[in-house]
DNA sequence: CTGTTAGCGCGTTCAG
DNA sequence: CTGAACGCGCTAACAG
């Protein structure tokens, strides 16, 4: 590997001089940038980011922290902000952090011994205050968690009331709704939009509500016991896709069919919603915007350039398939 | 953050000393050693990463380089590599080459000039020349490509025979095999074993093997097709799971009835596979394992010690599910 | 416009 | 056993 010296000795200047053109900054004659860009050519050189890292305190990085990397919705984001990012000239390491405290922490600090400049947190493990004395620029994504930490997520209240605004329209009598976990916002307020369609209908009873934990097994495991315990229910709003699929899997267990006898709605737009058959009917979020602009965002905050926005609550979709009736896709 | 300096002077030591503690090498004396240590802890000083990874030439960092993270398969890997990593104090990092030889090359050169020690691949872009050129240790995941690299893989061919071979006792007649790209090894080793078990049928003939390319839609079309010309299939083997989940997706957008009309059997194990309803039935690959084994390997290889092993070839274990008859998870 | 020089934070001889 | 000094490869003043 060929060093800025080698090229130096080869072009006839100083090194400062190669690390002018290599940087496009301050002043280089023509004639001697042209000498240098031909000895890096024959050198084949190309600067080591390592020592650039360290004298910068910058390595040109960050990190997307998602809580399951399996969960597609996850990788469409990483695919949008990688390509912002590369954009840009960062580099984007991807950290799977199971949604455990411990490897998200895990992860932060062994990046920041690697001068990361910045994170982009799906996750929800870390405390507003926690992430305050991280003292590196972070973004979050789908989750929002204190006012002051920049945020991108999609209208989830609203989404919810078009979800189950639309089992109403077709038709659905009783509608059950499967909500995440507890302690996310995101789930709170998709609940909380089920909740402002049928909290006051005259067959609305709190059990309709159930925990899923944006799991496909535990979505499967209390959709069962639901159906149980209400026999008449025939629509279901789940708060994700992937809990979705654990309904629809469950009732095909149950031998009830999908969409005549029960309908489903999913909410995120993952592309597996398309691979199961049939397909889910969904509220689709803006995955792919939401991973430009938050990895905007943070790029922004890294240099230290203002934020317009602090944040972003984006539209939702309806997307009709085969899981709910009337529709083209329909089996 | 403090730095080796700081510590050296609380301790009222050299940073030769302070080097010497941190690294356990060199002789030191033990309340020397009690002094930097207290100044350690009192300053919270942890080394930093870029310097030493510019002394060094090593960045203590391995890379994983996939086709596809949204497939789980991919993922259970990981999980695997980052175990064994972490336990030799390795970071890894996972790439998402999207199966395109430009982002893997991107990423490979981005990551030597971090001075990364070495690559898994479980991708297929790169000639056997163009990965010894690399200069940087790699072992091949899942892909045999060349005699001199190491390998970890399945015994395919041994598991597709295993595959076959239930299906015809499970009373199918006329059995077809969606398989994997042309150019890669484990479709072919796949399609083989298929082969071995059928090619000599009386009902054989050619055109019940079609290509779906790892892929699930074009898998489902490919089904299709076949369905159209051969409606007397009555079970399919498919390359991989993702494709049997779109053979599964067809057949059931056809009316027909799995496993009663219809039999599938997949290939690879993933857990995605217990998310479809019927679950389906495969050939489970020992993911975890494959992973674990993939890493030691890279390390040894990397801490250049000898290699017991070069090309590892597991075995495989049907796992029945509700896609074929005579399951306790059949419908 | 260009070269010299001093770090960035750490590892590593090589004398003591 | 310990410290001084150099080097890893590059950037950033500061002179010229």
């Amino acid at each position: 590997m060929a060093t800025i010296k080698d090229v130096s000795r080869l072009a006839g200047v100083s090194v400062a001089t190669v690390s002018r053109v290599l940087n496009q900054n301050g002043y280089v004659h023509e004639d001697t940038e042209k000498k240098v860009l031909n000895a890096i050519r024959e050198l084949n050189y190309i600067p080591n980011d390592v020592a650039r890292s360290l004298t910068k305190k910058s390595a040109k990085m960050l990190a997307l922290i998602v809580p399951d990397i399996t969960n597609p919705f996850f990788n469409e984001l990483a695919r949008a902000v990688e390509k912002v990012t590369q954009l840009y000239g960062y580099a984007t390491i991807l950290c799977n952090s199971d949604d455990t405290p411990a490897n998200e922490k895990q992860y932060i600090h062994a990046l920041k011994q690697k001068y990361i400049d910045g994170f982009i947190l799906a996750t929800n493990t870390l405390s507003p205050e926690e992430i305050q004395q991280l003292d590196v620029p972070v973004v979050m994504l789908d989750r929002t968690i204190s006012s002051t930490i920049p945020t991108v997520a999609s209208d989830n209240r609203e989404g919810a009331r078009m979800a189950v605004q639309f089992l109403l329209n077709q038709g659905c009598r009783t509608i059950a709704h499967i909500r995440g976990p507890l302690e996310l916002s995101i789930a709170d307020e998709r609940c909380q939009g089920y909740l402002d369609e049928v909290g006051q209908a005259d067959w609305f009873q709190p059990d309709l509500i159930v925990n899923g934990d944006f799991n496909l097994h535990h979505a499967a495991d209390a959709i069962h016991e639901l159906l149980d315990r209400h026999p008449d229910i025939d629509g279901i709003f789940a708060g994700n896709d992937i809990m979705a699929m654990g309904a629809l899997r469950a009732v095909q267990k149950r031998g009830v069919a999908v969409p005549d006898a029960m309908q489903i709605v999913g909410y995120d737009g993952i592309t597996l919603g398309g691979m199961v058959y049939p397909e889910l009917t969904t509220v689709a979020q803006p995955i792919y915007e939401m991973g430009l602009l938050a990895a905007r965002m943070l790029i922004k905050l890294i240099e230290k350039k203002p934020l317009d926005v602090m944040h972003y609550k984006l539209d939702v979709e309806l997307v009709q398939r085969g899981t709910t009736r009337g529709s083209a896709n329909q089996p």
